[in-house]
DNA sequence: AACTTAAACTTGACTGACTCAAGAAAATGA
DNA sequence: TCATTTTCTTGAGTCAGTCAAGTTTAAGTT
């Protein structure tokens, strides 16, 4: 929960115009990571009443361009945000209610940046998420099967 | 690139109903691996004139739910299928054109599937998305500085 | 072969995340 | 303080994907 005036010298280390909606747009990241854009378009609003949903995704994008934030997008679901950035960590994305957890890589520093055949692409990250049910989700969900589970000869 | 009764068979096989729709977007998918929504339309309509966005939409998820497809989103990018399915492969994609490759596993049968500290989800599944350039854009790309090079101290 | 019914298809309107564009306002460096 | 560049506001627009309701069709049953 960093304060205005860190948030303020953060921007500025980025050599970017220190604003009072980036200001709020940065430290509401910070206080809630992997919120969408909606939800941060209403926390900035509660500290600044009249900020348009343009000036959020603008000071969004130029943040994630400065480095300052980062966006993930998990398959069927709306862009995010997040202020830990710099190490490599990845997520952990619940099926049933879509909460995401921070997950430190399994296997270093560069995880799985090896990939086996890479057909000539010059790689240069490694995205890794991880499906499950989060607990709340795991306990109440029955167990489904899984489609793979109805193989049979064709003949 | 299965024929017309392969793909019924495949259908037959997972307790579906056989229909020309379904065969078309079958085949399709077959033929055009990371195709997106679309693109299958378009492809669909030129063997099946008059199919419905709405009906490829249907069939794409019946599908995919049946486990004879693989839906994949990598960020930034619409749905995009692929028939390959059973086996665990991962993709790459072009950061400058969006073309996407498919990449064996580099760790095995599971790859990355231990995560470090799971929060107490349940995970079954590990997702991987390598990041970079592909060959051609890689050669008329000028190397972009990252982001993260301009880090200063703060006072 | 005809019937029944659950599943699939068509049509057309709708939603919601996100973008575009152009003018107004504000922060920075001289 | 002034000029310049960047940022913000406003409002319209785009597009992937969904919803809903009525119609058609395939497959199991009689």
């Amino acid at each position: 929960m960093p304060s205005s005036s860190e948030c303020e010298c953060m921007l500025r280390d980025a050599h970017m115009r220190v604003t009072s909606p980036r200001i709020a747009v940065l430290s509401a990241v910070h206080d809630h990571p992997h919120a969408d854009t909606n939800s941060i378009i209403e926390i900035v609003r509660k500290n600044l009443s009249e900020v348009s949903h343009q000036a959020v995704y603008d000071v969004l994008h130029a943040l994630t361009e400065a480095g300052l934030l980062r966006r993930i997008q998990p398959s069927g679901s709306v862009a995010r945000y997040e202020a830990r950035v710099g190490d490599n960590h990845h997520h952990v994305v619940c099926r049933s209610c879509g909460a995401i957890a921070d997950v430190d890589c399994a296997t270093g520093a560069t995880p799985c940046l090896a990939a086996s055949e890479d057909h000539g692409y010059s790689i240069d990250e490694a995205e890794v998420v991880y499906w499950g049910l989060c607990p709340a989700c795991s306990t109440l969900a029955v167990p489904q099967p899984t489609p793979s589970s109805r193989k049979e000869a064709c003949v």
